[in-house]
DNA sequence: TCGTTATTGGACGGATCAGTCCGATACTCT
DNA sequence: AGAGTATCGGACTGATCCGTCCAATAACGA
């Protein structure tokens, strides 16, 4: 019944997202958008309502695929302290790339809009709590394998590991160096022992 | 000679970096500027030439007078690591205060504009920079107190702070629970040990 | 008093913006 | 063939934006 969407909702959020990542959510014009996602304005407003609704929905996307990545490599079969030094050394690796200099999209979003945006910074708070929880079962999993120090909480740990993460994709922006940031790696992962 | 300026143009500043921290650029329109800057708009341009001339003076104002800060508690007298630590502690404070929430100046312009805009990048490298030096003296201090570890040389460990901090202020935005800040803080000064 | 500079407020231009609406067309199922 | 939906492009609205310009006024020094 009726002629059948053209193009693919997800892969639309995706481009989207990539435009408000790259420009912000100001800057990126409905035309730049309609562009990147290669369909028509009016395609634009039937499916995603407006410019606002698609940047929370870009936030829901980012969420559902972005930190999934992060909860996936909890189950990987290698030790847990490995795993994190490994998410770690990842994000060194996308900051040193000039086409993947971006950081972190939900710390960009909380920064541009969260000051003025309430579902926005919801978003931003629910992302951090799923890397959070992320963290701590290879925390955990880190203190079984005898690698990770007792000398404090699991939960504190998860949470310096989010915010030294954070840390890491500021710094980038400004020191791209590759060493300067394994410097840092190193000592982070040091204080786990 | 001539009619005197009537506004601090230092004041002026301040008041403008204030509405560019709690709205981000884009969002800051000419009119907020005038209104919080309580001048006119046509001494507005005449004094400060551009609102992105503006923007850009406003950085370098945050460096000039933020970064001095941190520089000056380098001279206190105290043992380094107290110093260091009351640094972060400081952080966490502004982080937990609704009116001061705002995370650090030079990280909120360089995720909103230095994508496309080399000038505030370059800015922000040195705000960095700055900071970066600052700590190192600490950290080298630290060293001769006896108080912070030989396992890593001293520029790794001030990276490790600047990025550590950063990384608190970004947490801050999403968790404003102080506690849990603090247990942040604890983990990141004992890998100093 | 006179020249110089600072300041103001408002009018104005040119551009861009998000969002609405409509008519024409294309596709799919019954 | 016909009903139902998707898509498109473009015209349009109303608002907002940055920036320029100008005439009037106010404060200073000589």
């Amino acid at each position: 019944m009726g002629r059948p969407k053209e193009f693919d909702v997800e892969e639309a959020l995706s481009s989207a997202m990539n435009v408000f990542w790259s420009q912000g959510f100001k800057a990126a014009s409905l035309s730049d958008l309609t562009t990147s996602m290669e369909i028509s304005k009016s395609s634009f407003y039937e499916t995603f309502g407006s410019k606002h609704d698609l940047f929370l929905s870009t936030i829901d996307y980012y969420i559902r695929t972005a930190t999934a990545q992060v909860s996936g490599a909890a189950h990987v079969d290698a030790p847990a302290h490995k795993i994190i030094r490994t998410l770690f050394e990842r994000a060194v690796q996308r900051m040193v790339d000039p086409k993947s200099r971006r950081g972190c999209y939900l710390n960009n979003c909380a920064v541009e809009v969260s000051l003025y945006n309430e579902l926005a910074s919801k978003r931003f708070a629910t992302g951090m709590s799923i890397m959070e929880e992320a963290f701590l079962k290879l925390v955990e999993r880190g203190k079984r394998e005898g690698a990770i120090t007792m000398a404090h909480n699991s939960r504190a740990l998860a949470r310096y590991l989010v915010s030294s993460l954070n840390g890491i994709l500021v710094m980038g922006k400004a020191q791209s160096d590759k060493e300067s940031l394994y410097e840092v790696v190193n000592v982070t992962m040091d204080a786990l022992k």
